[in-house]
DNA sequence: GTAAAAACTGACACATATGTATTTTTATTT
DNA sequence: AAATAAAAATACATATGTGTCAGTTTTTAC
């Protein structure tokens, strides 16, 4: 648990990140960590206790990093709906491919370990999300884009809806045409036709 | 793998979804389900090979006798309004208790087995449920009591929304007033107040 | 009542993961 | 360049799980 090396250190869960992408979070042990690091099973030991230390670790990198759920969808002149429109899609890529997303690990992680009450990596990024498109959705309301009566309740109601998706797309494997219905519908529901 | 006794390998199954309940899907050992059972190792060997083959036939049983997600909640004159309300009821109930469920075990196992097209335990339970609110949101709109012009659509985005309830309970750490934040504004656009 | 078949048991051999302790390598200081 | 300290690698002891098999008990059939 040394400090050591802080460069090594963000090495070690940099490739620790890949791993956990690749395999989820309960097959993933020091050794696959190891042995994807190059390094010796000792070294590890120095910097790390485990896999769970790691893997909040790498949570805790990936919500520091965490940019903007509207980074890529906000630009100059864009309108309400414009925006809405490309968090979704983005979403919807997100959620369909599904090695290359911590979201599997991060699931069975909190599985695994009782979710936290406090630095739910989760919670925050859902909180966080929520906000956001209420705030979206009400300048929509204002400019006259989107009809809707509960701004909070339907920025809610989207988050859920992604969630479902999004763990649908793990286990009951859902087509992107599916995806792209539940898009169609919400938009719809704002009151604006694709 | 021979079938020896029918009775006790039914008694096998219904102790290790027992065991599944209590500890999810992959924590579960061929040890557990043998102490739990409180039979031999060798003795279980005869009856199944792995953990894997034991939560398969569970489920399998889990879906022959699951009922009717509506059983507890059709009564003669019930509107429909009224069976929807019980319906998402019963749906809160079950997903706030952690324990006593599949649902962490069946997520489990998906995300360490690729989940099959064919008999994929969820996806028919969630067609399933799809079909049936769009039958009662359809009668409900002929008899007036809802407002919809995608029965369809509503159906499947209500059932994205409970999944999302579903993940949600396992990993956030939501309230039941969330819950019912989410019944009302389901409810609400159906044109139900509360 | 006994012999054959079936069901069951517990120990064993193997495999894999963990965390630590010791040795080796590398870097730093004088 | 030798002495020392830090970092990394290797080997080890422990733990836990798996699947099998030789032997035992129980059931079945005659």
């Amino acid at each position: 648990m040394g400090e050591k090396s802080a460069q090594k250190r963000k090495y070690i869960l940099e490739t620790a990140r890949k791993v956990f992408m690749e395999k989820g979070f309960k097959k993933v042990t020091m050794k696959d960590i190891v042995e994807a690091c190059q390094i010796s099973r000792g070294g590890l030991y120095l910097y790390f206790d485990n896999t769970s230390e790691i893997f909040m670790e790498v949570m805790k990198l990936e919500s520091e990093e965490a940019d903007d759920v509207f980074s890529d969808s906000i630009t100059e002149d864009a309108t309400a709906a414009d925006i809405l429109v490309l968090f979704l899609q983005e979403q919807k890529k997100e959620l369909l491919r599904k090695k290359d997303t911590l979201t599997q690990a991060v699931y069975e992680f909190y599985f695994e370990n009782q979710p936290p009450k406090k630095d739910n990596f989760l919670k925050k990024q859902f909180d966080s999300a929520v906000k956001i498109i209420e705030k979206l959705i009400e300048i929509g309301v204002d400019n006259g884009e989107f009809y809707c009566e509960d701004c909070a309740g339907t920025a809610r109601n989207i988050m859920f809806v992604l969630e479902g998706l999004k763990i649908s797309a793990q286990t009951i494997r859902i087509t992107p045409e599916t995806v792209d219905r539940e898009i169609v519908y919400i938009l719809k529901s704002l009151g604006v036709e694709t």
